[in-house]
Formats: C-alpha cells, sequence, structure tokens
DNA sequence: AATAAAAAGTTATAATATAACAATTATTAC
DNA sequence: GTAATAATTGTTATATTATAACTTTTTATT
C-alpha cells in the first residue's frame, strides 16, 4: 500500500520494493543500474521525507565512493531521467518516486510539520489540468503539484510529541 | 484582461495596472510601497518571463540604488507576503501576480519555447485539490502548480521565428 | 526634537548546482 | 581476447542562488 502520511509502516518494504522496482526498469529500459546510482536511490528511500542533494553526501563518502557534489547530483539526474526519484522545487529535495510509470502528473503532500512528503495521483485533478490545457491550446510536457500544509497525523497530535518519522 | 500566450497586447498597460494595484492594496494593509520596492516590481513586471533576481540587479544598480543581492531580495520578499509577485521555484525566477487577492492557488503554464508564463484560475483544479486534501485529511496551507510544456502561440509558429516577446 | 521602529546599505558567506577535464570501467567491433 | 569506443566516475574549480549579521539611514511615534 502506498504510504500516507497516518500510516504506521514497515519502511524496510518501502525500500526493498523501490529497489526491486528500479532494478527491474533499469533492465526493461536498458539502463546501467550502478552502484553508486543504486546507493544513491536508496538514500533518498531512507525515508519518506525529501532529502537535500548535500544531505546525502555524507552516507556516499562512508560508503566509500567520491563524495564530491558531481557525484550525487548525477546519480539524482539519472534517477530523475529514469523516472525513479522527483524534484521537490520548493525546498530543493529529492524524493523516492512511489508511481512508477505515471510520470505525467506529479502532486505532492507536504507536511510543513513532520517534513514528510506524499505522492499521489488524481483522475479528477489529471482532468482538471487537461480542461486548463486544452482551453488554452498548451502542449503539457511535464505538470508539478505541490500542496504544502499540515497532515492529518499532525493535526491529530500535539507538535511536540512530533517525532517526524514515518512509522 | 489577463495575459494569455497569444494575445497581442499593449504591455504598458500591465504594468501600468499592476503598479496601481499595488499601491492600493499596500495603502489597504498599511505597508509601505517604498522606492526600492515599486522598483522591484516594476522590473518583475517588464514582461511575462519569470525573472531570477540577479537578473534584476543591474537595472537597480542603474537606478542608483544600492545592488547588492540582499536589496533585491528583501524587496522581492515583501512583494510576495503581499502577495504581488510569486516564485516559480522550478525556474528560481519570480513574475508579477495577475490574480491579486486569490492567492490561495497559483496555477502556472510555462512555455519552455518562449519562457513565458500565465498564471491563472480554475474552479475545477481548487475542486481537485480540495477533494484530494479533504479526502487525506490535509490542511492546506498554500499550493502551487507548474504546468510546463509549448503555448498555443509557439506551436502555430516556427521556432527560428519566435521572439520570446510577449507584444 | 528625542526616541523607537522600520527599511536600506554593506560585507561576508552559506547553500545549491554545474562546467570541464582526467581517469577508470564497461561495451562493442574486430 | 584485444583494441577501439562509449559510458561512467573522479577530481578540481567555479557558477548560481540565497541569507546572515551588522551598520547606517529613513520614517514613524512620543
Amino acid at each position: 500500500m502506498a504510504f500516507t502520511f497516518q500510516s504506521k509502516h514497515d519502511h524496510s518494504r518501502c525500500i526493498t520494493q523501490a529497489m526491486a522496482d528500479a532494478e527491474q526498469l533499469c533492465a526493461a529500459n536498458g539502463q546501467r543500474f550502478t552502484k553508486i546510482r543504486k546507493l544513491v536511490l536508496e538514500l533518498v528511500w531512507q525515508s519518506h521525507r525529501p532529502l537535500g542533494a548535500y544531505e546525502l553526501l555524507p552516507a556516499i563518502k562512508e560508503a566509500g565512493f567520491n563524495s564530491a557534489p558531481p557525484t550525487v547530483y548525477r546519480a539524482l539526474e539519472f534517477l530523475q531521467e529514469q523516472g525513479l526519484v522527483h524534484r521537490i522545487s520548493s525546498l530543493n529535495a529529492f524524493i523516492g518516486c512511489s508511481h512508477l510509470g505515471h510520470q505525467a502528473s506529479c502532486c505532492f503532500l507536504i507536511c510543513q510539520q513532520c517534513q514528510l512528503a506524499v505522492e499521489l495521483e488524481s483522475s479528477t485533478l489529471a482532468s482538471a489540468i487537461t480542461a486548463i490545457t486544452d482551453d488554452m491550446g498548451f502542449v503539457v510536457q511535464r505538470e508539478h503539484l505541490e500542496i504544502v500544509g499540515k497532515c492529518s497525523n499532525c493535526t491529530a497530535k500535539p507538535a511536540a510529541l512530533d517525532s517526524g518519522e514515518c512509522d
């Protein structure tokens, strides 16, 4: 089941699934899923919080790779091209894609309190966008919706007790 | 009439209107619409292309103001707080708001060819977003949709002849 | 006019991202 | 299997975007 803010989930399964899917997708597309790309994808998937590129560097260094910025940016670029990772532009941060193969419309709910982000799809939203763009004669290449606010989990519990963790 | 990609319009009217509206809004809110804030708003409104903060600095210098980055960022921050300017986060750029007073939902169509951006409102879109967030129990603070692609104007004419200008 | 508050000037630096070229590794052609 | 080619990664340097911190000036309040 897809991650929602309130789900207490076994996050290791998210990671396992994401890595397996990525492996398969790269194979299907004839793309090389190299060690550094795997590592970066794993690091991005370490939580449901969008992470900055520079936040990933220490772990890359620990794993024995070159940890200069181009290393992580190249891997992130590759992962974005494959649709495995999204960039949340208002945060300058990256998050694993949880809707592989449905790249056209990206919609994110971002909680200001726990900092977690949920990606979701909505046919209603897709229709609304199509209505707008068709009306304008606009040919869509990509679309990206960021909704910032407070998730139900954080609304339900006091701020002080909020751990910011996902499980 | 609001700017659309295909409209050949008298852009000086856009500027005049935007400045007059801003003057009025600041007065109504008891905010000081200082010279530098006016200048920055005018500069942002010089076109319908989102402009980077550093692109504004030369003109600020020419106008005799300090042109260090904080000058322009402070003005832009003020203008954003008043809802007079939006930041297009995927471009690290700023554009004048063409729907004053309806800040809740921002939707932008951004043409990759002519680089112009159109802000629009859609009740259908607003409903779609409400449906999503209500369903998730998510309390929205702000939302921002960026749709990137090719405008009807650029689709209609060859790329080589495209001037990127708005009138 | 004296005081306080807000805004703008100024210097320095933080945070994010990319350019350019060298070295290495993997793939393809033979 | 080896040479040639292409792709990836290492490395150094730097570009781009944005903010911190403190000073000076301007505006508003007493």
